[in-house]
DNA sequence: TATAGATTTTGAAATCGTTACAAAGTTACG
DNA sequence: CGTAACTTTGTAACGATTTCAAAATCTATA
């Protein structure tokens, strides 16, 4: 599924940020390419549709669409984010620890419900970490 | 349950890591406070019993400690790590975002099998995010 | 279409946690 | 003792991110 940059316009718009070329940009590869892009990965795939673009724009940007609700940061290791399009139900990921590779995986329905009563749960993250499929097969 | 300098000098020569002073300080206080403390907390804690220790030593501690698998680092918050004693079943953690704790919580004992089949699972992390019970208490 | 006000972008410098590295100190063991 | 291996130290570097103030660009209203 894609979205248009005019229906990702309206999401902007919708969420009070004001829909300019390089928030779009953004927003785009987020929601469009699924590949949970880093800010530098977002700050090189920007700079060849926008050369010159500045790299405190990426994150002035990233910023926003987070704190409108429509990117999740996801903090799977140490010293990088990662970035990932929020309209879908929750989903955990998986981390291939030999190609880099980051995978959604469904989340079990009421995982919310293991946690310790008197807890409010207002997030969760769920992280595996392995070996995929692809890498797997080329292992043996 | 707290363990004694002897019983974590055992486990440090058991697996194969020279039980130094600094690294016995760092081992001990991660093991018996159950804290989940950042490095900083830990050079900041091993400094009041050694002072003039560097912290480069705490780092290397660290490293030496996670080598050894008796120590986890966990990846919770973007840009800081904190360090989780390892000889207990696998558990997830909970963050209050009102005090910062972090709190030790079950894993529910099928989760690896939810993970999409072919994917070979070899770390699961959980995190929840919410308010923890004191907080509660004292918001209203 | 002007123009003022608000918002966005820029680029350089700063920050923060962590790592690299080489020198100095310590320990184990023949 | 002597020497090789390991540990600690302190400084400098690193990389991701943030800060900040100036410049550019938009928007609304006249």
């Amino acid at each position: 599924m894609k979205y248009s940059d005019r229906q990702l316009a309206e999401m902007l718009t919708g969420a009070g940020v004001r829909p300019s070329l390089h928030r779009l940009a953004v927003l785009s590869t987020i929601a469009n390419d699924r590949c949970h892009p880093s800010a530098d990965d977002l700050y090189r795939r920007i700079s060849e549709q926008y050369p010159g673009v500045s790299r405190t724009t990426v994150y002035n940007s990233l910023h926003a669409l987070v704190d409108a609700g429509l990117v999740k940061e996801l903090k799977l290791e140490r010293g990088v984010s990662h970035f990932d399009f929020l309209l879908q139900p929750p989903h955990g990921h998986f981390i291939c620890s030999h190609c880099g590779r980051i995978f959604d995986m469904g989340l079990p329905p009421e995982l919310a419900d293991s946690a310790d009563p008197g807890f409010r749960i207002d997030a969760i993250d769920l992280n595996f970490k392995g070996i995929c499929p692809d890498c797997l097969a080329k292992q043996q």
